[in-house]
DNA sequence: GTGGTCATGTGATACATATCACAAATATCG
DNA sequence: CGATATTTGTGATATGTATCACATGACCAC
């Protein structure tokens, strides 16, 4: 049953296109698939894991509450590997991975996952590739922490979801406010606030979680003015 | 007289160990070495690049000046790769990068490196340990950014030089206050006002340039509350 | 239904930091 | 060496956002 899995998984992954027949086997023998409901934890930080998370459906948030305040560090939208840093410099997580929709996880060992990268250069170089762009994204999200002020990383939020996520200027926010304060940095009051005031102004209109872009030209000049 | 400087990047770089013999007369053929001096631009956004670029020697600023207001967002010390998302994912640099002390550079031709990548395992998972580990660095940027205020990240800015620069509490900065301020995401005055409270406290002595942390354990404190 | 919990909206206030304006100190260069 | 530009410090003010306090509304259990 699961090596039809690990075959199906080959369709999503530009990585596991890369993996030959007999890597396919390892795999098939060293990888669990897991479901998840919304809200559920995937792993925690600080703890120890083994494995190489590769999300095969749904979406989940990193975050942390190191500082005994919840911050959200990013969302990863499926076909993707989740955060693999904390997995492969040491084997403690550095961060926690929660489910925010309904996702389907795979557990690849991380033995395997290593034997792949020194074996496979094809494998490697995709994995080499996912990690860049993720850094061109990072290094973005800090300019936009840095510099922009709350309305324009709200306006930023919005637009990351319809354009990333749902691919749509109608959808249902994944977020409370208190956690949408918490990825942007700013306060559960403000991100009412902010909301509120784009609503009165016609750049959206919200009711509860629904959430429509009206102008959505005017939401990219308030993100990029900050 | 290129091979013996091939020879000697072993010494420096986990990833160069791994190359074998036929991989480094390859790397001889197409590899540079260039000097430069402090404020000297390495390369530019926005440039088409066709080369990966190894620092040697030295210490150099990422940055950006997309909106009007120049942006630090990493510093790079070596023996590093500098940079690679931007060379790889595409072929133009996303962000500047320009020295910050005297610098010495490799310039190695980017298929060579990814011919290295595909062919070499070991070499392969040194560059993704290398980029994973830059991604949590990137994780700490991003929380210190969104959630810290002033002070706070003016102590981690100076945590940072003396302990991942310098290795010395005693150092002197190599940035202007309007350069820490673009840097940390706060303005000029700003950055003048905190250190110089730092200063009354006696927390850190300065003169100018010239930085002594004289109360580490408090200026980690100041860090850690934001 | 009723009571309880949690998410949300909104006003008043406090606080941190940007901005402006200018003076002093320092570096740069002919 | 002197003239000019650049960097730095510091006060006054403006602005944005957090925080506090409380009211309203939604959802759930019983």
């Amino acid at each position: 049953m699961q090596k039809t899995l690990c075959q199906n998984c080959i369709l999503q992954s530009d990585s596991a296109i890369k993996l030959i027949k007999n890597q396919l086997n390892d795999l098939t023998d060293h990888c669990s698939q897991v479901e998840f409901k919304p809200g559920e934890i995937i792993f925690k930080e600080n703890a120890i894991s083994t494995n190489v998370v590769y999300l095969k459906r749904g979406l989940v948030k990193i975050h942390t509450d190191n500082f005994s305040k919840d911050r959200i560090l990013r969302l990863t939208k499926a076909p993707s590997y989740l955060c693999l840093p904390g997995v492969l410099g040491d084997s403690i997580n550095r961060f926690s991975a929660t489910t925010i929709e309904p996702t389907l996880a795979c557990f690849i060992d991380i033995h395997v996952f290593k034997k792949f990268i020194l074996e496979n250069g094809d494998f490697a170089y995709q994995i080499i590739l996912a990690l860049s762009q993720n850094e061109i994204k990072s290094f973005q999200v800090s300019l936009n922490l840095a510099q922009k002020q709350a309305n324009g990383r709200v306006a930023d939020a919005l637009l990351y979801f319809a354009r990333e996520i749902y691919n749509s200027l109608v959808f249902l926010l994944p977020f409370s406010r208190q956690e949408l304060g918490d990825w942007m940095g700013i306060s559960r009051e403000s991100v009412s606030r902010i909301l509120g005031e784009f609503h009165s102004a016609h750049i959206i209109y919200q009711n509860g979680k629904e959430i429509t872009i009206l102008n959505e030209e005017l939401l990219e000049q308030i993100s990029q003015k900050g």
